[in-house]
DNA sequence: CCCGGCAGGTCTACACTGTAGATATTAGGC
DNA sequence: GCCTAATATCTACAGTGTAGACCTGCCGGG
């Protein structure tokens, strides 16, 4: 026999009462287990689980399980703010790469889904909040001065330079903090010293990778960069 | 490396000589699969039908289904040759990473891969093909006269680049290429024209975007930068 | 000849997944 | 009361990874 779960005191003593969903409760549920348990812990009946629902009862709020993926990635993305007034694009795209950064660093589970998704969505079906930033971004450089297509320019090499620093950080993730040897920390000591000297050898710079830092100078030389380059010679004749 | 040659009429029973299985054999069927069908579509069952074999057996090969995928990245790396002893790192570099765009358009469909794998495993513990370009790049650089912080450094700027580069092209994907609205090729006709003018207009430029131009070009600007970053004051006092 | 071991291939079974479709429950209008 | 529409829940099914039991061929030794 099932408990109806009518009677409010039964479930543990957190509001046992059954809060109305809404697509927002539910994707905000869906966040906190993928960045409490994973990405692979997020399954409809785990989900509904949370929210005290019948698992179904879900597909009115996400038609499937892809679109829920892409609705968790569309809420983290909501937490990136761009000012499309600023008129220092420069400073504005600074702050923009350190906050993405710091949301990747507070959401990592979500990562694999922000790089991932999108290959599997063509530009014009995504979720229109993952486009959000491309379009913000593009219009504070063209407020800037630029040409569209030089912003286009602009934008892809910035965002690929950007999520490349994320994946590179993410990546370089630490085994057991407690170890003092940084070889330990790494894992790297399972290297055969034979094959990967260098990788050995560095194990202590890699062991104190300060990501904030190497996105900024990255972040300079990329800005100086552009700004070279695109001051001489238009890029192409459009 | 290569498949051994097999029978092209597998489909009718008779004839389905079972070859010899190996890893690589294994390997190999898995990324056929994987490049024919999508990652989704890389079952175990699925590959033994490939194999003509039992889906038990091929945990003989791979432990189980994650370390076969890394099993798959690690046979897709080892496309990429890296001569660590070519003196011209710039020029290597650079060829590197049209070989690496190369290979990711030949198999789009391991990307999420060569991108995710890594996320979810620690440096020491990821299989040591998927680390080989790194010893192999730090060697170049350190040969070249960096110090081994600094070549580190460029390696993370370069490498960071070169994913996000990857990633940014294989987003821009085509949805109809019978089309010749540039709009309607990349379904940017279901976006709202209020809110996102900038990228409808870009439509034109978006549809034809020229990768390894666009590739080389960052490439340039990465490499001028960084020398010209590093020539002067030394990024930190290791 | 038999026999025991042994390594590899095969089968069955189990716990879990997403989700279609039927069913039960509720709310609102007359 | 009764009818309709929405909403919530249940059942069921096809598919997944993989543990463990089973079978099958091959080996050298008696």
């Amino acid at each position: 026999m099932t408990i109806p779960q009518q009677t409010a005191g039964d479930a543990a003593g957190s509001g046992a009462r059954k809060i109305r969903l809404s697509r927002e409760v539910v994707l905000a549920a869906a966040l906190k287990i993928v960045d409490d348990e994973g990405l692979e812990a997020l399954t409809m009946r785990r989900l509904g689980q949370a929210l005290h629902r019948d698992p179904m009862g879900l597909y009115r709020y996400a038609a499937n399980r892809a679109a829920l993926l892409d609705g968790v990635t569309e809420l983290v993305l909501d937490e990136l703010a761009i000012f499309g007034d600023d008129p220092d694009w420069q400073g504005q795209l600074r702050r923009i790469a350190h906050d993405l950064r710091l949301l990747a660093l507070r959401h990592p589970n979500v990562v694999p889904l922000l790089v991932t998704r999108p290959l599997s969505t063509p530009l014009g079906l995504r979720p229109l909040g993952t486009l959000r930033p491309l379009e913000q971004i593009l219009g504070l450089l063209i407020d800037a001065g630029f040409t569209a297509s030089n912003a286009l320019h602009v934008y892809r090499a910035y965002y690929g330079f950007l999520y490349g620093h994320i994946l590179n950080e993410l990546q370089e993730f630490i085994v057991d903090p407690d170890e003092n040897e940084a070889l330990l920390r790494l894992g790297l000591h399972r290297l055969p010293p034979k094959d990967f000297p260098r990788l050995r050898a560095l194990a202590p710079q890699l062991a104190d990778y300060d990501g904030a830092a190497e996105l900024d100078e990255g972040i300079t030389i990329l800005l100086s960069g552009l700004s070279a380059h695109l001051a001489s010679p238009p890029i192409k004749k459009d």
